[in-house]
Formats: structure tokens, C-alpha cells, sequence
DNA sequence: TACATTGTTCGATGTTTCACGAACGTAGAA
DNA sequence: TTCTACGTTCGTGAAACATCGAACAATGTA
């Protein structure tokens, strides 16, 4: 299993990420995520299907808002905080405060929690 | 005609916000808006069919992006940069600065100029 | 009243998105 | 090698979205 695809931090789109953030299974990841710690997939809980975890985690990849690492057959995900910021200063603090705040993606966490 | 309907700043969503604003034509009446000052509907430039255009104002404007106020014949759209500051602070300067560096929706635009 | 202007709404169309289960490939364990 | 665990990809379907031109409604003008 290779290591997937990330774009280049001049590669990530506004566009691109605002369209990975319009989802609230998506939003939710990325509140997960917030810690800026790397989390192991199997950790994550989401109300979807395992199929459909991929498909949100590879749209939050495709569009450089997470980094995803193979370990073996075990993965691991990280949020690209360094480069979202120096992309699109603010963006993400606006949209996590926001989501904290109307409490988007609650259903959408970790095992054990 | 009758003044159309925009939600109180409690009913703006962040959901309703970002999907409002994944699109570069709407990025690009964004940007168009942001000065702050009230611009006539005919003013605007826009690479879409008129009745493509008023989707468009629809969507920012029943997302609590914008507001559109009805004289006459004639309709004048503003940003509700107050309303959207208030429920999530720098989101909108974030947007807007990201879609400047980016050039997103730069063939949107005034009239004569 | 009749006509022109302005923007909205309708209907149709093609694209994109999100969802699922099934099948698959890779890597480690037995 | 055979089996198991982990995630990805594929095929499909439903819903949402962006787009257009045509028809429409509301207002102002002749």
C-alpha cells in the first residue's frame, strides 16, 4: 500500500477548502483533529459506513487539509495546520470557533470518549 | 414585489455560510460586496445568464451572506458584514483574503470598471 | 391602457456529491 | 501458504447543484 497523494502546499485551493469543509461529517473530522495530534482511522467514530469515512478523509486529503501516513496496514491522520495557516491565515481558527459554536459534526469522534 | 426573505443573524448557519460561499461566482459578488457599499443588481458583471446570476444572490442572500433590498424595479444587494462578524468572527476577512491571493472569482465585477 | 424594464421563477438538463455494500489489495499473523 | 485485519476502490442510486432560456410578475413610462 503506497502513501497516497497530498498536494503541495501552493497546491491547496481556497476553493478546494471550502469545499472539503462544507460537510458537517467532515467538520466534525477536522474538530477531532483540532489537537494536532495524529490520530490512528480506527480511532475515529463518525455515523457513516467505513467506505464512506474513506471517501470524507480522502476529500479532506485531496484538498491539503489532512495528512494521512501508512503504518502497515494501520493509517494515521493529522491535520495540516502549519500549511492551511500560512495559506489562508485565519481560516481555520474562523471555521473551528464557528463549529465549536453551533456545534457542527458533534457525532463525529473518537473511541472511548 | 414584495422585500424577500433573509434569515435573523441567529438563523445564519456556518454550514449555510460555507456552502454558500464554495462557489466562485458567489466568492467573486464576495468580493464585488465588500466594500461595504450598496450596489445596484445591474451593476454587476457576471460570466453566467441573468436568471443564473439571481440563483446566485438567492443562495448568499438565504445564507445570510448578503442583503437585498427591492425599490421599484430595481434591487440593491450589500454585504451583512455585521451580522456575519458577530456570529463568526473572521471567517469573512479570512474568506475574502484567501479569494484576493487566490484571484477567486475575478471575472465577477462592476460595470465600467 | 399599452408598452418597456427589471429581476424572479419554472422546467429541463447535465454534473457533482454523499451514501452504501461488495469486492479488492496490502500487510501482518498463524 | 493460508487466514485475518485494515482501508481503499468500485458500482450504484438518490439528492443537491449550476446552468440556461422561456415565461412570468411587478413597476414605471408613454
Amino acid at each position: 500500500m503506497k502513501q497516497a497523494w497530498h498536494p503541495t502546499p501552493s497546491e491547496i485551493t481556497l476553493t478546494g477548502v471550502m469545499g472539503a469543509l462544507n460537510d458537517p461529517v467532515r467538520v466534525g473530522l477536522l474538530r477531532v483533529l483540532a489537537d494536532d495530534r495524529e490520530h490512528g482511522w480506527s480511532e475515529l467514530r463518525a455515523p457513516v459506513a467505513k467506505s464512506t469515512l474513506s471517501y470524507h478523509l480522502r476529500v479532506l486529503r485531496d484538498a491539503g487539509v489532512t495528512r494521512t501516513r501508512q503504518e502497515g496496514t494501520r493509517c494515521f491522520v493529522e491535520l495540516r495546520r502549519d500549511d492551511l495557516d500560512a495559506r489562508f491565515p485565519g481560516l481555520l481558527d474562523a471555521v473551528l470557533g464557528a463549529a465549536h459554536r453551533d456545534d457542527i459534526g458533534a457525532r463525529v469522534g473518537l473511541a472511548g470518549t
